[in-house]
DNA sequence: CTGGATCCCTCACGATACTG
DNA sequence: CAGTATCGTGAGGGATCCAG
């Protein structure tokens, strides 16, 4: 007789129920990237450079006999195999989001070490979004930080983010960690450009209107 | 100089930094119970009976050093020490209360050394409340567990969970793991009270109004 | 090259005993 | 009551290897 999977707790509880599924370390990660788009397990590494492998394959096997995430081999000549969130797993985006907006209230200034991932930037963006300051809106914006472009597409106070350029951007915004300061009310808009931390091409008021659109 | 401690994720993410912060195993858990109210050492060892007494510990002291938790000695004559939330450990409720609604959704039946906690329930109760459903009502349900007694207070449509018996009350719902069935509509109410694993004392269409005010 | 499996090592966690 | 001390175990970290 099973007794008990040590890493249960043994209550009978949602909240507990939930932490046996996605506790474990990284697995929130995994499906932090993976609510952005199915990925395959090597988009996976480079996403989470620090992880180690066999976690990796053990959480998605963990994750997948939960119903979190579905392993999907695509047809033939491609072959690859790529994992995806369930509907079930789906349903982690307000939290992830919700997760993001918390901790970012305690994020510093970078550390050494500190890597930014563009599906991590995806996220912070739609978790930052203020729905109320877009009504009626259309502007597209594009992000860059360093090697990752990231573009945000307001379509009448709709957001879409997604990976890459803009077409027919309106305003192209060049920063480092700064955007987090700026983002933050650390800074306005304008000592940001004044010091140079934060650079655009266009129209410099769209920065403004970015951060009354994007914010912590 | 201090490299990384191993159990950073090396990014720059509100994420990832949540989870630095709460994702270690069993912080969530003692945050759902001080989300219930302040609590003494002993009062979170009987919560969680299988948390370890130096897990508990060192997970107190690393919360309040990040200032989700505050350690606070009442004045005399008690004296005794209280772990309270800090305001910004309070803004987890909605975060905690969506993974139980999360991970209810896979409560399956409970396990025999599944135990019920009284903080865990109060918690069940608040995260599956649907206001829609009571507004302008006023009831007061006291619900027993087995030695479990919480009351719910819906004044005007407004929901107030306590522990013990309620004053007034209009119906004292008694049952065991049944409730859960009950609310997630795995059984009706009628279903319910004629196999007799919920028992009412009051008018059994409360139970009704019951199970469509709070449920997964 | 992708998608892992395997190995070893370390340290966080778990169980229990003990103390101011 | 409110923790600390001790020690064993296993999950996680890191490197390497392997099959398709």
């Amino acid at each position: 007789m099973q007794i008990m999977s040590a890493r249960r707790y043994g209550q009978f509880c949602g909240v507990t129920r939930a932490l046996e599924i996605v506790g474990e370390r990284w697995a929130l990660l995994i499906i932090r990237d993976l609510l952005v788009s199915p990925k395959r397990f090597t988009d996976l590494r480079q996403g989470l450079p620090r992880i180690p492998t066999n976690i990796l394959s053990t959480r998605l096997k963990e994750l997948e006999e939960a119903g979190v995430v579905r392993r999907r081999v695509l047809p033939r000549p491609s072959g690859a195999v790529v994992y995806e969130l369930t509907e079930y797993g789906q349903q982690l985006d307000e939290i992830v989001m919700a997760l993001g907006r918390w901790g970012a209230q305690r994020l510093g200034e970078p550390g050494p070490e500190d890597i930014v991932t563009e599906d991590s930037m995806i996220m912070a963006m739609r978790s930052t979004f203020h729905p109320e300051a877009a009504v009626g809106r259309n502007v597209r914006y594009q992000l860059n930080l360093g090697q990752i472009v990231i573009h945000m597409d307001i379509d009448n106070g709709d957001l879409q983010v997604g990976s890459g350029e803009a077409e027919d951007r309106d305003i192209v915004i060049e920063a480092g960690p700064a955007i987090k300061a700026l983002m933050a009310g650390e800074i306005t808009p304008d000592e940001a450009l004044a010091e140079g931390s934060v650079k655009v091409t266009g129209d410099p008021d769209l920065l403004k209107q970015f951060a009354e659109t994007f914010y912590i």
